[in-house]
This record gives C-alpha cells, structure tokens and sequence, in this order.
RNA sequence: GCGCCUGUAGCUCAGUGGAUAGAGCGUCUGCCUCCGGAGCAGAAGGUCGGGGGUUCGAGUCCCUCCAGGCGCACCA
C-alpha cells in the first residue's frame, strides 16, 4: 500500500463519517487530500496523519474522537494491520507485512521508472546556470550551480516537466576587449594590463592563440587585438566545455548574447516594450519604466551615447525565450546578482508576462573556502578543473548537491580533501556497491528471485523483520521525494533521501541475510529478501543519476 | 540608509505548523568463526541568536532587535 492509497483510505473514512452523520462537517469542508507522514518514531507505526487534529474544532468534536471514528473505519480496510489514537489525536496507522512487502517486487518491476512522477507533466521550462563570461574558467561558485542546476534538470524532467538546460554566454562587452589586451599581454610575456585577467590560465589561452595565429604579434595593434580576443574567446570557450563535460552537465542551448545584437534582437526589443509604453526618452538615454513594477528605480536601455546597456540584452534575451516558447523561465543566480530580480521581473511585467508565473529566480548563496571569498579576478581563485581532479566528479557533484542553494556554504580545503573518504557519497555509493555484492554472492548460492523451477518464491509476508519494515516504508517515500524535490527546486532532498536509505539499507544487511550460512538452505525467505535486495539497488541508482552521481558496482 | 540570504550539537549542515529537534565529522565504548568493518550497536554533546505575538501545538508563520554574508551603475 502506498501512501497515496493510504491518503485515499482516509479520504474515503472521512466522507463515509460526513455522509451517514457521524462527523458534522460539509463534504467540501474535507480536506482535498489527506496528509500522512512517516512518524518519526518506529513505535509510532508506519505512518501518521494530523488529520483529526485539523478538522476536530470545525466538526465540533475533540481530536481524539474524531481520530477514534478514523480508526475504526481504517481498520476495516484490507492492508491496514492496526490504527491507534496517539497523544493529543494523532492517527498511527500500521500496515500488514504482506501489504507493506508488496512494495519491493513493485520497484524491481518498475525498474528506472520507479521514482518518475507525472507532478509536473504539461509544464515547460528554460532553465539558464552558470552563464559565465568567456574571459576565464569556471571556479568554484559556478561549479556549485552546475552540480544544482544539472541535477535540477534530472528532478523536474523526473517529475515529467519538459526541462531545456540553458547557457547564456556574455560574450559581448569591454570585458571581452579586456580578455583580449590580457592574452596580448602575457604573448609578450608582460604583466596583464591595469583591470586585465592576472589568472595564470591567461598564459595558456595565448599559446593557444599563439599556435593558431603565430603571427599574432606582427599584426597592426587593432587587428592583434582583435585576433587576440576572437580566438582566445573560441578557445576559453573550448576549456569551459571540455569542463563541464568532465564534470557530466549537458546544455541543450549554449546562446549567445552577441547574438542577440548582431540580429537586431535588442533594438527590436526595445522597440517591443516602447510599443507596451513602458519606455521613456531622458538625457539622451532611452529608458524603461521598471518602477511601474518591482524596481526601485528606472533602468537604462540604451546609453546616451547610443550603446545598449547590458540590461537591453538581457530584455532581448528575456524575450527570446518568450518567443521561443518556454512559459517558465528558471534562472539560477549567484547571491551577488539578486538585486537583478527585481529589473528581470520588471523585463517580464513590461513584456506584458506575469512574472509571477514566468520568472523564477533561484538564489544561490556563495561558497568559501578556508572563509576567503573566491573570485577570479583576486588571484586565489579555486578552479572548477582542479577540484574535479582534486576530489573527482561524483565526491563534488554530491558534497555540493546535498545543501540547498541558499545555503551559505563554507568549506575548507582541508575538510573538502579529508571528505573524499568520509563524504556521505560513499557512504551511499557503498551502499549500492554493497547491493551488488549480495546479488553476486547470492548468484554464488543459487538464490534467485524465483525457485529452481522457475515458480515464483516471492512471498511479501516474509519481509516482517523491523529493519524491513522501516526500509520498504523508506523506499515508499521514493517517488513522493522526487516530487518534492521537483516542485521546490531542491535537489539536496534527493540526497538526504538516499542518506537515510544506505542508513536503512545497512541495517537491514547488518540483520537480514540474503545468502543463507553454509550449512542452511535456501529458502523462500532468502529469495524474496533478493528481491528487496535488488529493490534498494534501483532506488539507489535511480536517486544517484538523479544528481548525476555514479552507482558503482564495486569500490 | 534600503533590499535579499543566513543564524540549530565542538565543526559542516538537515528539518515546506506536529509527538522525545536529527545526520555526518570529531570524542568515548562495544561488534569481524560465515553475504564487503567505506559497515553496525551504544554513549556524550542543544536556552534552535535575543525578545514579543498568532496557534490546541512554533526551529518552522508574523513583528522587533542583535550578528554575519551579499547587493543597491548610462559596469558586465
């Protein structure tokens, strides 16, 4: 039994209570769908529901009552073992062993579809992290957002939303210029210039530059520096993607935002919002009307001097993924860009969107290291390329994944390293590797999921051993986690999740054996605890891709 | 000054109004004659930043104060 059948259950007793009279309520007074919840507790039973407690004042009736009523009606039903009335009217609902065992063989069946819900069919989103200029690696603030925001994408297409995982690239610019004097610079074999990029990566990027263009040096200085920029932005590109691919996050989209003014995208959006009258002309610069909604002060669009702002892009850019469909626009920002919100809210509103219902922003709140602030330009940066070799991909992704967002997140080096063998990663990817292991002995006994004559041997009712209780009840919750984690765009319940089942999941081995000793037989017991066996591996599995974290078979 | 985020065990952090506030690390004590000890069992460790309020019930919601981080451009 599930917990949505569960949840039903108690629908059901609820509008029985109101249709013969016993509870003094309207039918449309219910609640929509009855809350249960796992008690915290093992001795509180299975599951539990508030629901008296809520509905008792209304109906005129104490808690207790009211829950006593419940669990009359719930007992009758076939799955339910026992319903008993707890402290001040709390329903604590267990379910019979077979009921509850059922569950395993369930999972087993479903395969990688366990866990896929249709929470968020219909939905359409753009959902746009990292976006790091091409003037220098990615460290390791954005290698925070790629481990969120890629396994965002995993969870939301999970819960069955359609999810186009977006890189916005800010290729336009002085800063660009800036890039190019700096590679210039370092071909010389100078110091970068005032405000340039002192990282040593610069030194690279001009021998790349160098090896293309050997006669970089001898060219005239406006078209070195032209050169210089153009092929030192190919190449700076060319290292953020072989990263990201060492890291495993995809983008579907990777836009550019010269794009969007070399296609006249921002003087037509311009022109766009100026038609929704929201754009005013002062001191010779072209505005928007942002304080019509959100902001607290009007932005400018294009400069006195004629130049759009980086702000038009970003309204071009806005209406770009309007224009190519995307209803939901996800943006994935570091907490030193969230005074953005407002202006981005206010591109929405003027573009005549609801940007309640189209703009999502997601702060995440910076990483530290040893507590110096990481950024690039001050010389102590931390690169995303050392940390994956340093801890590898699947110990970062998860030690990254497993906070949510706006989370301030301080490590030091040192408990970062010391974490490559205490990270709770491999605590979980232990467990699944150890999952294997059971299947690989039991293979070596000849314990299968049926008999030797190919009958079926899986009995639920043999799965009644506490451990097994508490680690089917966890591996219920699955599906309803991936949900969670989808509509509230927090992937570190997935990773909390799977903590508390490897926990579950050890136990379970330290108790229940699969493989029976030497001198015993191989019974029915043995073969349906496989199928549990086999059960918690897929869930594992299933959870770890999720996050984009590898399930090894061994270690 | 204004805005956003945060404040929970020695440390790093979970806990979308419920029962005795949890996990990992660190500290201490047990468990390898049999499926992987990267594990299990147990102990110690808390005025949930302070103070008000809402509620049958507040770490969670509201107000206020304190502390820390970040941001308030015709930069990108």
């Amino acid at each position: 039994m599930t917990p949505d059948e569960l949840s039903q259950a108690l629908s059901a007793a609820l509008a029985a209570a109101v249709a013969d009279g016993t509870l003094a309520l309207d039918a449309d007074a219910l609640p929509a769908s009855v809350h249960v919840e796992r008690p915290k507790q093992r001795e509180h039973g299975d599951w539990a529901t508030n629901v008296a407690l809520q509905l008792a004042k209304k109906a005129g009736t104490t808690p207790r009552a009211l829950a006593d009523d419940l669990s009359a009606r719930l007992v009758a039903h076939p799955g339910v073992a026992a319903a008993e009335v707890a402290g001040p009217g709390f329903l604590n609902i267990t379910l019979d062993a077979g009921a509850a065992g059922e569950l395993a063989r369930t999972v087993v069946v479903a395969g990688d579809a366990y866990g896929r819900t249709d929470a968020l069919a219909g939905q359409v989103h753009d959902l746009e992290f990292i976006s790091a200029n091409p003037t220098g690696p990615l460290h390791i603030g954005h290698t925070r957002w790629a481990a969120l925001g890629d396994a965002l994408v995993r969870i939301m297409r999970a819960a069955g939303a359609d999810v186009t995982a977006e890189y916005y690239i800010n290729d336009a610019g002085a800063q660009m210029d800036k890039f190019g004097a700096s590679i210039i610079a370092r071909a010389k074999g100078e110091e970068v210039p005032d405000g340039g990029y002192p990282g040593d990566y610069v030194k690279e990027r001009a021998a790349e530059v160098l090896e293309q263009r050997p006669d970089l040096l001898d060219l005239p200085e406006d078209e070195a520096a032209t050169v210089a920029r153009e092929v030192g932005y190919e190449a700076q590109l060319a290292a953020i993607r072989r990263t990201l691919d060492a890291f495993g996050v995809h983008f579907d989209v990777w836009f550019s935002e010269r794009t969007l003014h070399e296609s006249g995208a921002v003087a037509e959006a311009v022109e766009r919002l100026r038609e929704q009258g929201h754009v005013f002309d002062d001191g010779g610069a072209v505005w928007l009307r942002t304080t019509d909604f959100t902001d607290d002060k009007d932005r400018v669009l294009i400069r006195a001097n004629g130049e759009p702002t980086y702000f038009a892009a970003d309204a071009a850019y806005y209406l770009s993924k309007k224009d190519r469909g995307f209803p939901g626009k996800i943006y994935l920002l570091g907490a030193d860009h969230h005074g953005y919100i407002n202006r981005l809210k206010a591109i929405s509103a003027a573009a005549g969107d609801d940007p309640e219902a189209n703009i999502e922003v997601l702060i995440g709140q910076l990483v530290n290291i040893a507590g110096e602030r990481m950024g690039k330009r001050r010389g102590n940066a931390l690169y995303m390329d050392d940390l994956i070799e340093w801890l590898g991909s699947d110990a970062l992704r998860y030690s990254l994944a497993r906070y949510p967002a706006d989370t301030p997140l301080s490590l030091s080096g040192e408990e970062m390293l010391k974490q490559s063998n205490d990270n709770p990663v491999f605590y979980v990817q232990y467990a699944h590797s150890r999952t294997c292991a059971v299947d690989r002995n039991a293979a070596d006994r000849a314990v299968a999921r049926t008999r030797d004559d190919g009958s079926d041997a899986f009995d639920p009712a043999l799965l009644a051993h506490e451990t097994e209780a508490a680690l089917l009840g966890r591996l219920t919750e699955f599906p309803r986690i991936v949900t969670q984690s989808a509509e509230l765009r927090e992937p570190h319940r997935i990773a909390r999740y799977l903590e508390s089942l490897a926990a579950d999941y050890h136990k379970w081995y330290s108790e229940c054996r699969v493989t029976p000793y030497p001198d015993e037989e191989v019974t029915d017991t043995h073969r349906t605890r496989l199928w549990l066996n086999d059960a918690v591996r897929q869930v594992l599995a299933n959870g770890l891709d999720l996050l984009g974290v590898s399930a090894p078979e061994r270690m």
